[in-house]
DNA sequence: CAGTGGTCTAGACCACTTA
DNA sequence: AAGTGGTCTAGACCACTGA
């Protein structure tokens, strides 16, 4: 099925704002909120709109793309959230200055090591079913015997340790030892049909133990990032708790706070 | 001006769904959208509404509370983008399970620690203006020669050190150090007329040096969570640029990631 | 099939800023 | 006073889910 698109191009207005050349494809399941914030941090990233511009208001914007004002509403708000905009009512729109970083993302670090080009390996260190802590059963809403299984991982990029992975699942979620391997954790959980929509995650730090210092290629006591998180599906159950451990001379966190 | 507010009880409906007790000011200045998002967010946190409970969909509520549907739908995703409720197309919308915790928010280790009701304290230990990094002038946005405030600050709770903190500031917009002491620096930003509207922050881990280590009362080499963070006003210039040392063995920070 | 959420329109009125 | 974003309404059609 091919769609079809309208174009509207750049006019060669004289004007503070900067009108965007945007292409939108009505026919497309893509929502047009979607097509147009996509097309507005495309031209915010290539320069096209540079930190600092005056965005043109949407009124405009809408009329010129024969949008409903809510829909071109929405496509700027996802650039605000995103903290790529900044609006100021009977202002206006502007850019935000200085180049953006990615913000923190409901992703693994394996996506994105493959994201950076990187070459990403990870090793089983350990699989096995069994009762466990009391305190992680609570943390996946199961009653203190219920059975869970716990998978220790070794995450590599480019022959270098980079994380100690802890995860915890009830085992009739958990995917088989050798799917694990070969698609990751969150691949495996969507192959089964389990759809992570929300994840609470804790951010600190701690000294390496001498198992981890081992494995990570650290002295013992070395600082370590660590994550914990607690991951829900579709339907708002736990279905995973994971307690991470990364190098901190290789890993941090990046987010970005909206005020509201 | 006093509003006067219509006043929804809950029926005895016998049904799946609990409908709540709801009222609406609508001669207050505060949006219908958010009174209905903090009513809803009430009764989760109350137990009226249990996790896992089914919610009301949204078109009986907004009839309910004769409200558009937008508008009620918007109260709902408030609460969808907090992590406290999950909706799933063709199925309905639901309470996540899990006592929640707060997310990460654009506040200062201030405004944490009077929320959990300690008594912070801070120690000026240095304030001077003049030439900084270059790298640093970059994260400001600034060139290379403009006269910078640099902060230095030590918080503490209960007597006992928290954090260090060293903060970056164009000349003209740093509040003077008596007003600094008084009123921390985010509020003596506010007085000044510079709103903070975006924040990027970068959560790593690193040991403390020996001069850290001292001020936090720790071990040289102890592990310390840092946090720094380039904030922008409602006009998206870059006003402030931090880097703050945590004690790892009193700090977090918490976020919740919702996957759209 | 009925019920759910997801998207979209075409208006309206208001509050705030700047000149 | 003119221009901006913030809120709100009253519809519409669609896609997906489950019985």
């Amino acid at each position: 099925m091919l769609g079809f698109s309208y174009s509207f191009l750049a006019r060669p207005e004289i004007g503070v704002d900067v009108p965007l050349s945007i292409e939108l494809d009505r026919s497309s399941p893509v929502p047009l909120y979607y097509q147009l914030a996509q097309a507005i941090e495309a031209a915010i990233r290539d320069g096209e709109l540079a930190p600092g511009d005056r965005f043109e208001n949407e009124l405009a914007l809408a009329s010129r793309l024969t949008l409903s004002r809510p829909t071109t509403r929405r496509a700027i708000q996802e650039l605000v959230d995103k903290g790529l905009l900044v609006r100021k009512r009977g202002v206006g729109t502007q850019v935000v200055q200085n180049p953006v970083h990615r913000r923190v993302e409901l992703t693994s670090l394996f996506d994105d090591l493959v994201r950076a080009g990187q070459e990403p390996t990870t090793e089983l260190l350990e699989y096995h079913a069994g009762i466990v802590d009391e305190q992680i059963a609570a943390e996946l809403n199961l009653a203190k015997d219920h059975e869970v299984v716990t998978i220790q991982r070794l995450r590599c990029a480019n022959g270098e340790p980079l994380a100690v992975m802890t995860n915890y699942l009830p085992v009739e979620l958990a995917p088989e030892a050798d799917q694990l391997e070969a698609n990751g954790l969150y691949q495996s959980l969507r192959a089964r049909g389990v759809h992570i929509r929300l994840a609470r995650q804790r951010i600190g730090a701690k000294p390496a133990t001498r198992t981890e210092a081992r494995l990570l290629d650290e002295k013992a006591g070395a600082p370590l990032l660590t994550m914990s998180r607690t991951a829900f599906d579709d339907s708002g159950k736990a279905v995973e708790f994971g307690d991470h451990c990364y190098r901190a001379s290789r890993y941090y966190f990046e987010t970005t706070l909206v005020d509201r």
